[in-house]
DNA sequence: AAGTGAAATTGATTATTTTTATGTGTAGAA
DNA sequence: TTCTACACATAAAAATAATCAATTTCACTT
C-alpha cells in the first residue's frame, strides 16, 4: 500500500467516478483503474461497486477510506511541521554550558530570543568542558559555551565574549577601600575560590603558579552563587567572573575589584564541526551576538555606589 | 512522500546505518540512499546527520520518525482491519424489510447469527416495497425482504420463506367454536386489517376483489401489532401473516383460525443484482436460511388451548 | 601510507507506472 | 433493433522510477 495509491483512491470516492478522478490527479483513467486494482489485490477484495455513473464503496472501502484519509493528512501534517521548523514556528534549541554562564549570561539570551519566537524551547545542560564536549558529539546539545582555549578534533570553537575575573567584596568590607589587587595582595586575603575541576579555578591556579604564589587563606565553594553570597556576607574576597555581579555591583550588594595579573579570558562558542545547525540554531547564535556585543558595550564591570 | 520511503526511513532509524538498513529492508545500499535522499529534497532538509559509524537523527528527522511510525502502523492497521471483514471480526449487514417481517422474523435470525458473529453489526430499515428497492439500490440496505413476485431490472429475488395469512380472535370472542371461515363468512365479521399501501393488504384486498366481496365491516389499523391487541381485547377478526401470532396461538392469548381462499403467499430475499455481497452478508443468508427451515418444520400455525 | 567502514555517485538494468489505443457492457436514443 | 455515449477494463508501448553492481569519496584507524 502506497500513499499514491491511496491518494489516488480518495480521488475516486472524491468525485465518485474513475474517470473524473483521473482528471483530478492528473493522470488517465487506466492509470486509475490499475492503481485501484493493486490495492484491491492486496486487500483481496473490492473497494468500490462499479456501477453505469458512479462508483460507490464497499465496505472494505469504507474502512480504507476512513484510513486513507487519516493516512493522507498526517503526512501533510508532516510535512508541515517540518516546515515549521524551518520558519521558526517551532523548534527546540538545546545548549550546553557552565552553569555560571547559564544563570548570568544564557539567561539573557534566551529571554531576548523566546520574546521573538516563543515557540522555540530550550534545553540546557551544565557541565564542565569535557562534559560539554560529549554533549556536542552525542547531539544531546547543538551548541555549547566553554572556556577557551578548547581544541578538539570535531568541535569548532569561535570566541564568543571576552571577560576578567575580579575580585569582590561586601561593601562593609576593609577591602571596599583598595583601588586594586595585584596577584602578590591578592594571596594574602581570606579569598573564596571555587572547587577544584573547573576552567575558573585553574585558570586562577595556573596564574598564581606563573607569578610563583600561593594562596595563604582560600575557602573553597562549590558555585559562583555561593562564593557571592560569602562575599556579601563579609567572609572574604570571592574572584569570580566580572559577568556574575554585574548586577549586584551596580546596586552595591557587591564591590568589585580589579585585580591586577589575572588574564583577560575568552568564553568560544562552541559546535560540531561537519553538522550545519538548524535555521533555530543558527538565528539564535546571530541574534544573541548582536545582543553580546550591545551588552559588552554597555557593561560597566567596575562601579561602586557610595 | 511515499510509505515506501518512510519504511525505509525508519528501517535506517531502527539500524542507525544506512547499510545495515538495506539488509533489513532487502535492498542494496544505494537504494536506501537514494530514497532517504528524495525524502531530504522534498522535505528540504537533511534528515540524518552523516557520521562514521552511525547516522543520527536531526530535528526534522525526529519528527518525521515520530509521523513515519505512526503512518506505517496506521496502513497496516487498515490492512487488518479489511482482513478482518473477511474473517467475520467485524462487519455490517444491513437489511430492509416491512416491520412486521422485522418484529417476527429477523429477531430470530439476527438473535442467532449474532450468538456465532459478535463483533457483526445490524441495521434494519423497515419500508414498503418500493422503499426496500430504493434502499437496495442506493446501497444503504445489503439485502431485504419483501412480498412476491416483484420485478426490477436490477434486483434478484429468491423465494425465502411461503405463509398464509390467517385470522385471529381473543380466546374469548364467539368465533372461538369456528373451525374456520372461507372469505364469505370472513367479510361477515367486524374485521381488523391493515391500513392501504401495504403488500399484506394489497393482497387481500385483491383475493376479495377475485371472489366478488367486500369487507362489510372493517377497522384500518397501523399495524400488525396493533391489529393483534385489538383482537386480543375482543373487538374484531384480525387478518394477519401466521408467522406474526405464532407465540399468541401457541400460548393462548390468541386464537388462530385458517381461512380458506387465502392465497399462499411467498417472501423473497432480495439484492442487487450485479453486487457480489461481503462475507458477512453471505454468512448470515446460509445461516439463516438453515434456521429458516428448520422453523418452518416446527411451524405450527393453528393450535387452540382449552 | 595503507586500510577500513560508511555513504555518495554513476551507468546499466530492471520494475513499475503511465499512456495510447482498443475492447466490453450497459443505458438510453433513434 | 441498432446506434451512440459513458464508464471501466485490458493490452501493448512508452516513459519514469527504482534498483543494482561497481566505483569513488571521505574521514578516520592502524
Amino acid at each position: 500500500m502506497e500513499l499514491h495509491q491511496l491518494r489516488i483512491f480518495k480521488a475516486v470516492t472524491d468525485t465518485g467516478n474513475f474517470s473524473r478522478a483521473a482528471d483530478a490527479a492528473f493522470l488517465t483513467q487506466p492509470a486509475v483503474s490499475m492503481q485501484v486494482k493493486a490495492l484491491e489485490e492486496e486487500l483481496g477484495q473490492a473497494l468500490f461497486y462499479r456501477e453505469r455513473k458512479r462508483s460507490v464503496l464497499t465496505p472494505a472501502g469504507e474502512i480504507l477510506l476512513r484510513h486513507a484519509r487519516a493516512l493522507i493528512a498526517r503526512s501533510e501534517q508532516a510535512v508541515q511541521e517540518i516546515a515549521d521548523l524551518q520558519q521558526l514556528k517551532q523548534g527546540h534549541i538545546s545548549i550546553a554550558c557552565s552553569d555560571t554562564f547559564a544563570a548570568y549570561v544564557l539567561t539573557d539570551m534566551i529571554g531576548l530570543f523566546s520574546k521573538t519566537y516563543p515557540n522555540i524551547r530550550f534545553s540546557v545542560y551544565n557541565g564542565t568542558t569535557n562534559e560539554i564536549a560529549h554533549l556536542l558529539i552525542n547531539h544531546d546539545a547543538d551548541i555549547g559555551y566553554l572556556l577557551l582555549p578548547f581544541h578538539h578534533p570535531r568541535i569548532a570553537c569561535r570566541e564568543w565574549m571576552t571577560y576578567r575575573d575580579v575580585a569582590v567584596s561586601g561593601s562593609n568590607h576593609p577591602s571596599v577601600s583598595v583601588s586594586h589587587y595585584d596577584l602578590r595582595t591578592l594571596v594574602e586575603e581570606q579569598l573564596l575560590i571555587l572547587e577544584k575541576g573547573t576552567a575558573t579555578r585553574e585558570s586562577f591556579d595556573s596564574a598564581l603558579a606563573q607569578a610563583g604564589l600561593a594562596t595563604t587563606r582560600a575557602m573553597e565553594l562549590g558555585s559562583v552563587a555561593v562564593q557571592k553570597e560569602f562575599a556579601a556576607a563579609g567572609i572574604g574576597i570571592a574572584v569570580v567572573p566580572e559577568y556574575s555581579v554585574k548586577i549586584e555591583c551596580e546596586d552595591g550588594r557587591l564591590v568589585g575589584i580589579p585585580v591586577h595579573g589575572l588574564p583577560q579570558k575568552k568564553i568560544g562558542l562552541c559546535y560540531l564541526k561537519e553538522k550545519e545547525s538548524g535555521r533555530a540554531v543558527q538565528t539564535f547564535i546571530t541574534q544573541s551576538s548582536k545582543q553580546s556585543t550591545d551588552r559588552e558595550k554597555n557593561a560597566k564591570p567596575r562601579s561602586r555606589k557610595p
